[in-house]
DNA sequence: GACTGGCACTCAACTGGGCAGAGTGCCAGA
DNA sequence: TCTGGCACTCTGCCCAGTTGAGTGCCAGTC
């Protein structure tokens, strides 16, 4: 019937959707993504206009967002109520519309003078992990450095029985693994002694995943008496390098999470349920890109319980490398520019505190 | 007007606080506890009666049910409600109402099954406290054994630079302590070695707090020219001794707050942050008598943020002595005899578990 | 064609009255 | 000392009516 009015017939698809989103309808999103993370309510045409200056009328931002939330953008809880961001939202903000916040100077100094304070790798870790969760208000997650990435430092045998030893290996972040070593046969101090020289001597340096390759032919230097109890040594160190299970996080700010919205119980379980799971977290960690900053964003988590939360973690490191992620959990609903200022501003200094140590 | 109508003119105080608490009045405090916790609502005379066979009518009961109010140990939200135990009341219940309820043996079975699983020390700790939280379906917080009450299995001197050692601790349950150590004086090889071996020989095996007064004269032995860097590494090691803060703890079941209350955030958030303070727990479990199960309910807690939950700790350890303790935190309102049944049969088998290995 | 003002409509959230039910305290009587 | 009965008090729930924010659509204007 609408089309019949038309003069030429001609039907007319004034659908918005039909047209690419041009830049007053990123606008809009934008303006919708802020304020709702302010207010945490639905946000309604009127305010919009009144809060931003569009220079445009309620009417118009209505038929923008009608467009945005044919594209999915954004969503109305019911009719009647104003629209909230979906994740495809959040996500073109992040990709599109927002840049990262830097923190200022004073935040910056301050900092470095809180992550300078500390005492050993345990004490960079907890700084790190609190201060992270304390500037953005929400959950912190911080990975010790990895053994991957690091150097041997120092391995050093102790024998505590004749036939048990301990193997310890010291690396070049200052991170301590220890192992029993129960040997097949007893071991005495010339051995002893002889073997830690040698371990050292080949292994001292090197990169962890390389060490198996350099020692690979150290029992055949050994009087082939000996050669079991080298080889059992060996085994129990290239255990220790493998076993990335081992990789140890460190979680801080979960009170935070009271300030995640209003149905409470049901937010909240899944989230604690998964930061209690180390492997999880460490999945998580695990897929950001080494140097970038991620953000993943509600449903582009693999984990169910973190679908209404979203990450943003980077990489960090001594010097150009990066060494382990940290990063914040957070409801979808967050400010993202800040947060991901705080997160990227913490991994470059905990980097070069820990260069310089 | 009722005295006047006594005939002998006596006045009789009926009022049921002027009698001391009788076997019945215990038996229906008994059995509010029990329902309130059961229910996490508040009872009521009547259902009081159908539910336990008290033997008299709910008119009676309401009657003790006043004088236990006036006591102090049980009350009421608003008239025309039923009743709620009062930190006093729970306390009345845990001295003399209560009685520990054991473990069946499928339980015990199980505990141990799946604590003898454990490959290492934090392997130990971190089983057993999920163990816990999964048992009493609260949070459970277990502490790392101590270093005070453990002796030295060996020490450990390593030369990274000429100046720079590390000092490795090791002790008899397994935990490994590491220390730099800048010397004044570049040390060589013999040195160092000559040190290691009295530093075993004569510390080897004590207490951790004896070990000052052990090595207080070992420089004297040393030539002069060495002393200092002896004492420098002496120093070390006794500070890293009475690093009583060093103490680590392992948390798990925070989840389980979720299933705390009604009024939900307000509850949750100080619980929250008074377990990322290390040092409230620390304190917390401190407080806890070495051997005997210590319940702390509600007010009792020094700690504001978790004055509405209670405590249950008790001391494990490898042999009869305890070297650490262990416990949960729930709401005020838990099953005081299961929880404690579980708190002390998780402490039972983790340091059978420790004396084994 | 893009924007705007106006209008009818929808729906959550609030309000107040009325009702049911659980629970109490008190009292007189067994 | 206990009990049954009674009047009373509250909370929780349901219901209907109202408010207000927000929408979609449409006709008109630049």
């Amino acid at each position: 019937m609408p089309d019949e009015s038309k003069p030429d017939g001609r039907l007319i698809d004034t659908r918005p959707s039909a047209r690419p989103l041009d830049e007053r309808r990123l606008a809009v999103l934008r303006a919708i993504v802020q304020d709702y993370v302010g207010t945490e309510e639905p946000v309604g045409s009127k305010a919009l206009v009144e809060r931003h200056n569009l220079g445009v009328s309620p009417a118009t931002v209505r038929n923008d967002m009608a467009a945005l939330e044919e594209e999915g953008y954004i969503h109305q809880p019911h009719t009647s109520a104003g629209r909230i961001p979906t994740d495809k939202g959040y996500r073109l903000f992040v990709d599109r519309l927002a840049e990262v916040k830097p923190m200022t100077a004073p935040e910056r100094r301050a900092i470095r003078h809180f992550l300078e304070g500390a005492v050993d790798l345990d004490d960079v870790v907890a700084r790190t992990v609190r201060l992270l969760a304390q500037l953005t208000r929400q959950v912190a997650v911080v990975q010790y450095p990895s053994l991957t990435r690091s150097t041997v430092r120092h391995i050093e045998l102790v024998s505590l029985t004749p036939t048990k030893l301990m193997l310890v290996l010291i690396t070049n972040t200052g991170r301590v693994e220890q192992r029993m070593v129960d040997c097949p046969a007893p071991v005495g101090e010339a051995l002893l002694g002889d073997l830690r020289a040698r371990l050292n001597g080949m292994a001292g340096g090197c990169r962890l995943p390389e060490v198996p390759t350099v020692l690979e032919d150290l029992p055949a230097g050994f009087d082939p008496a000996d050669r079991p109890a080298v080889s059992t040594v060996l085994t129990v160190l290239f255990e220790a390098l493998a076993e990335q299970n081992e990789e140890r996080i460190m979680l801080a700010g979960t009170a935070n999470l009271t300030r995640f919205g209003h149905d409470f119980p049901l937010t909240i379980r899944p989230v604690l349920e998964a930061l209690e799971e180390q492997v999880v977290l460490l999945r998580l960690l695990g897929e950001t890109a080494d140097s970038a900053m991620t953000v993943r964003i509600g449903h582009e988590i693999a984990y169910e319980g973190l679908n209404s939360t979203s990450v943003v973690s980077v990489g960090y490191g001594s010097g150009d490398q990066s060494v382990a992620k940290l990063g914040v959990i957070g409801p979808t609903r967050m400010d993202y520019p800040g947060t991901m200022g705080a997160v990227r501003a913490v991994a470059r200094y905990v980097g070069q505190i820990l260069a310089e140590s």
